[in-house]
DNA sequence: ATGACTCCCAGTGGGAGA
């Protein structure tokens, strides 16, 4: 079972990419950020064309998310549960026994705004339904655009960007909050290559100079840690005519039902 | 260098992203 998130920066933009992407790369499951579009607007036809049902969450210009699968889908949620929040950030289902949660982290535009006290919030708002779904459903993944650059290796320039929006310390402790309640960075299970990002600033030739910083992540649970075979950041569409900023991350999860059996029959 | 690019809604500019 392969796993997979991205931020598309506007899915009216970038959809024949996704489209194509999926082609090259038939994940069982992926998670959208960032569609940009109303619930009336979403291009669920296209999509279901491609094979895979779909689940939507969005709202005019900002925010958006959606949650696309091979197979049925159960307890579909959108929004957390708890939080009256107006941006349409979350959408969570279940497929084959494994709980997945698609979210789009507020960006917080600079440390000591507004925003960034709306983002610490949303997060700590996270942390607490996220307890709860996890009680409910231990084999969890939860991935999407974070925007955080959990350590210093995250980060094309440390020094340069220490206690800027998406490294500050802040948002780091609550980085750590979440993969406090048991769930592992799955990118950091296996040896990676160093200087990998999943997101370069459209400005500044930033690809063409890989700097960039690491913000898109899948954590998985204690109970599907196990599982888990591989991560990677696939950064081909970023090389595509009027890319999305980020790249997908795909994570692999061994399917257990394939596994010998003790009490299976043999022959 | 309060920049740079891209998207959106707007309406020949400005907010937001990260």
């Amino acid at each position: 079972m392969q796993l997979a998130t991205w931020n598309v920066n506007s899915l009216a933009v970038r959809l024949p990419q996704v489209l194509d992407w999926l082609a090259a790369n038939p994940v069982d499951v992926l998670v959208l950020q960032e569609t940009k579009l109303s619930d009336d607007k979403f291009p669920h036809a296209e999509i279901e064309a491609a094979g895979y049902g779909v689940q939507w969450h969005g709202q005019k210009t900002y925010n958006g998310v959606a949650l696309l699968s091979r197979n049925a889908v159960t307890a579909v949620n959108k929004g957390m549960a708890g939080l009256d929040d107006a941006q349409a950030r979350v959408i969570a289902g279940t497929f084959a026994g494994v709980r997945v949660i698609g979210a789009y982290v507020p960006n917080g535009q600079a440390p000591g705004s507004d925003k960034f006290a709306y983002k610490m919030a949303w997060l700590d708002a996270l942390r607490a339904w996220l307890a709860k779904d996890l009680a409910e459903h231990p084999r969890l993944v939860l991935m999407g655009d974070f925007n955080i650059a959990p350590e210093d290796r995250d980060v094309y320039d440390p020094e340069l960007l220490r206690g800027q929006i998406l490294c500050t310390d802040d948002e780091r402790a609550h980085f750590r909050a979440l993969t406090q309640l048991g769930l592992a960075d799955a990118f950091r299970l296996f040896e990676q290559p160093p200087k990998s990002w999943s997101w370069w600033d459209y400005r500044n030739l930033a690809f063409r100079r890989n700097q960039g910083l690491r913000i898109d992540h899948i954590l998985v649970s204690e109970a599907l840690r196990p599982c888990v075979t591989a991560c990677a950041i696939d950064k081909l569409p970023r090389k595509n005519e009027r890319p999305s900023d980020h790249a997908p991350v795909i994570v692999t999860l061994r399917d257990e039902s394939a596994q010998p059996q003790a009490s299976s029959p043999s022959s």
